[in-house]
DNA sequence: TAAATAAGATAGCCAAGCTATGTAATTGGT
DNA sequence: ACCAATTACATAGCTTGGCTATCTTATTTA
């Protein structure tokens, strides 16, 4: 059982966590995201999230940051202008292209699914160790940094 | 801004949090789902890890268990059939029921996405410490437990 | 035994993903 | 300066996975 330079062994058990840690997080995510009210997508939240952090982008610089196809995200982006979540104003630079931005409405759209996410889930929270509290918030950083290496690839 | 007896103060702070940690986990999901190859869907591999774990279920148990309804799990069950992934038998007990199990094409498929999912977050777990992955490990079990929390509701 | 209940199936809708392809604007090579 | 290639987005058509409403059939119960 004495390790090598690729410990295979290692390499199994770790593969193993990983998938623990994925069907976790999975199902963690869908029970805390089924809170009750006007509920939004996962895609159209991490859009509103992603122009509110980056200011206007292209409909197809928005689908590469989400991982999905350009005519998907020209969907998305379809529904939310519906919505009055986002506008979009011609690209003064290019022809062909919008800027699409986020609205004060998609603004409050993104801060009341934060406030009620956090609302859902803080009484479990609540009775957890702090011990255990700071675990997750540790992991919710140390999944960033793995997330951000494999968006990288 | 003086705390009540709920400490609004850390109320927020939590609420904050945990969004955050909501979103860290669900771009996770996402990245480590993203692999190649015969891809199943969330839904299906959730319930096949069910059907492994727990042997065989009724259609209705399986929905409440994924907390979707009873004509959707109706849908995947009958794709995962078409596919070889689960068996149905009629239920001895109740004539109007079936019993779903997974078969062994299923519990190689499941094994498969396990081990493919570990071999694609595997190099980024293996850029971070020893002490970032245990949290990892730690993280996983605590949002099962937040999760059946979150579920019992 | 008739009524109420329960388990699945069916129908019909929508969102969100995909590939393939079309259109219009921009860029680049000669 | 022009024509070809590329680029940005739109459209079409498919699948999956979610929903509600309703139907059928089997079981329970009054």
């Amino acid at each position: 059982m004495q390790s090598s330079r690729e410990t295979p062994q290692a390499d199994a058990a770790t593969e193993r966590r990983a998938s623990e840690l994925i069907v976790a997080a999975s199902r963690f995510v869908r029970a805390a995201s089924r809170h009750r009210g006007r509920d939004r997508s996962p895609i159209v939240l991490r859009t509103l999230s992603n122009l509110l952090a980056s200011g206007p982008m292209r409909i197809g610089d928005l689908a590469v940051a989400e991982h999905i196809t350009q005519p998907t995200m020209t969907g998305v982006v379809k529904r939310m202008e519906l919505e009055g979540l986002v506008a979009r104003e011609s690209d003064p630079d290019d022809g062909r292209a919008w800027l699409v931005a986020i609205t004060p409405a998609g603004q409050e759209v993104l801060e009341g699914f934060r406030v009620r996410a956090g609302e859902r889930v803080e009484p479990a929270l609540a009775h957890l160790t702090e011990e255990e509290r700071s675990i997750l918030w540790s992991a919710a950083r140390i999944m960033g940094k793995v997330t951000a290496e494999l968006n990288s690839e």
